[in-house]
DNA sequence: CGCTTGTTGTGAACCGGTGTCAATAACCAC
DNA sequence: GTGGTTATTGACACCGGTTCACAACAAGCG
């Protein structure tokens, strides 16, 4: 059952920057890729596929939610972009641009806050120390409810 | 964006005990209902609905997926049982059986972990302190990677 | 300019899960 | 028991999210 290691995070600055990661690794810059990274430098937050694609077109660029995939899916290998699951729903893909991101999603309203790993970090030694255990909150988010939503309840 | 609230936890030793709780609410208590809390049961673990449809089957009895999953869900707001996501693939359900269980899940190889909410009180106060939010791991587990996972990487 | 080969659109397939609907079978009253 | 009410069932279509297969296309190199 052992998933392919996750590529490190490479932060990016800007499209150029990711062009040459592409060309460095015998792959080409596209259009749609392109077009596709515009879309994720201008995102305020992680998206799902389809979205993204939706963007692009918006921008006047028809293209297919499967070449988006295949391109999420290339830009994650390098590092340049990441997936996540928060709750239920379609995964979301957003650029490692600056460094890792963890996540708490309240599951009653559906919030997502999005916190730098250190501000986990106590957390994580709480977890290790009790269960020899290392937490990540990357890729699946600490669940539970959030203080609006406790509050109101 | 407001989820259903979840029905309290209702531990129950024996199909017979369920079958009560059933009646009491105007249900009935067929034969797939039956040899699915035998199975329910019987489980080492959660299962996925078509895992318990087929070991259901394997029992002699034919019985679609589609009722499967419609009985997981009246269990469910019963109270009796629960369902949660591990990592990717199908949702996952167990009796509540002896109260709620929390997990860890490693991403690298898959072992999933149950503990009893006490062990993780610790981590909920860290997290509730710094963020105001109330974790919980019952519905989505805490995801990382386990010891051994850890140490022949 | 042309060739190689990475990339694309199309369309089908897949998986997990939900909705519909007529047929069936628990349960209750008598 | 028998009959009627209605919860439950199977069958099958359908949905959202994602992946696969393949032929057409185009980026970048010589």
């Amino acid at each position: 059952m052992t998933r392919p290691a996750r590529t490190p995070a490479v932060p990016v600055d800007g499209v150029d920057e990711v062009a040459a990661l592409l060309r460095g690794g015998g792959g080409r810059v596209s259009a749609v890729r392109q077009r596709l990274l515009d879309v994720l430098f201008a995102a305020a937050g992680p998206a799902s596929a389809e979205r993204l694609a939706g963007e692009v077109r918006r921008g006047g660029f028809p293209v297919d939610v499967t070449s988006v995939y295949r391109n999420l899916e290339h830009l994650e290998q390098l590092g340049v972009v990441r997936h996540m699951h928060l709750g239920h729903g379609p995964g979301l893909y957003a650029l490692t641009r600056s460094g890792e991101q963890e996540y708490l999603v309240c599951e009653s309203c559906g919030s997502v806050l999005g916190v730098e790993p250190e501000r986990l970090d106590a957390v994580r030694e709480q977890i290790r120390a009790e269960f020899g255990f290392a937490a990540d909150f990357t890729h699946f988010p600490i669940s539970g409810t959030c203080a609006a939503c406790a509050a109101d309840a």
